[in-house]
DNA sequence: CAATATGGACAGGCCATCTGACTACATGTC
DNA sequence: GACATGTAGTCAGATGGCCTGTCCATATTG
């Protein structure tokens, strides 16, 4: 008999959210690691997924990704130190300046959609044929609905 | 035009993942804060979720959490400085603890489960009908095919 | 011009994880 | 029963990823 306190009783959405996404991050990164980019973790992606190919600022990104200046000043720090990213006065802003992906951020960009969709093919592997693309549409609509509260 | 690098061109599976847990995850912990457990972290539920009503060793909770013994025994030790666990000597095992809920633990515990079927209750009333019960289904086949590599 | 808003930097702190090194106890083999 | 090895847990230290508070420089607006 399993007294386990929550898994027996029923797995929480949480939990179900969570554990295929853990499971694809370790792959993601892993394989990023393993195809040259061992300086990406899982938090650059906040910068990777919200910059603009004309350049972003640090505020925007911020922003876009839920995050504090601060906290995005530290990501992109270590981004631009790695060579993925260059930071460059705004010269329509005194006060700002534009963060750009570089050729190794492009590549680490596209690098890192390429895994995902490779991790996301095995998931779908483990369904029955047609349900991980029902998975995908509907967690799609749940993430519309998120996106505009 | 929108150039964004990631999300204009397609949403990866890990973002669609991520966003959904993190509202629920704000609104779960947010909602135990409010009804007096203002010290539960989301790091604790892998205490909470693995504890058996018998009690379980540090170690046992750390493997099924998929963490080492050190940041389990720092979880552990903070719900027991808060009320939530008692640690008591495993009289089975000289080397061993045994850690157990407190009333205070089943009461997280059951209000954390509450608080989470409320918020997917909430998703699932921004979706249309039944789609809520088909995306727990998925991400249960899911969550079972990861379970066991 | 003065007042206020904004972009960003600096300092400091916390939490959740890790690795490495260690102690105490348990167990299995001879 | 003694010894070798394995396991439960602790101690120490580090790192990453976030936060708040404070401040400066530059924009913007009345």
């Amino acid at each position: 008999m399993d007294e386990r306190t929550i898994s027996a009783t029923e797995r929480t959405i949480g939990y179900l959210l969570r554990l295929p996404y853990e499971r694809l991050s370790e792959r993601v990164y892993g394989g990023l690691a393993a195809q040259g980019f061992p300086d990406i973790r899982p938090a650059h992606s906040a910068v990777l997924r919200h910059i603009a190919g004309s350049g972003s600022r640090v505020s925007d990104l911020a922003e876009r990704a839920g995050l504090t200046k601060q906290s995005m000043a530290y990501l992109v720090e270590a981004l631009a130190a790695a060579g993925y990213v260059s930071v460059a006065p705004d010269p329509a802003d005194g006060r700002a300046k534009l963060v750009r992906l570089t050729r190794r951020g492009h590549a680490v960009s596209e690098t890192l959609v390429r895994l995902s969709r490779e991790v996301e093919a095995d998931f779908a592997a483990r369904l029955a044929p047609g349900q991980m693309a029902t998975l995908r549409g509907l967690l799609g609509e749940l993430a519309d609905a998120l996106e505009r509260p």
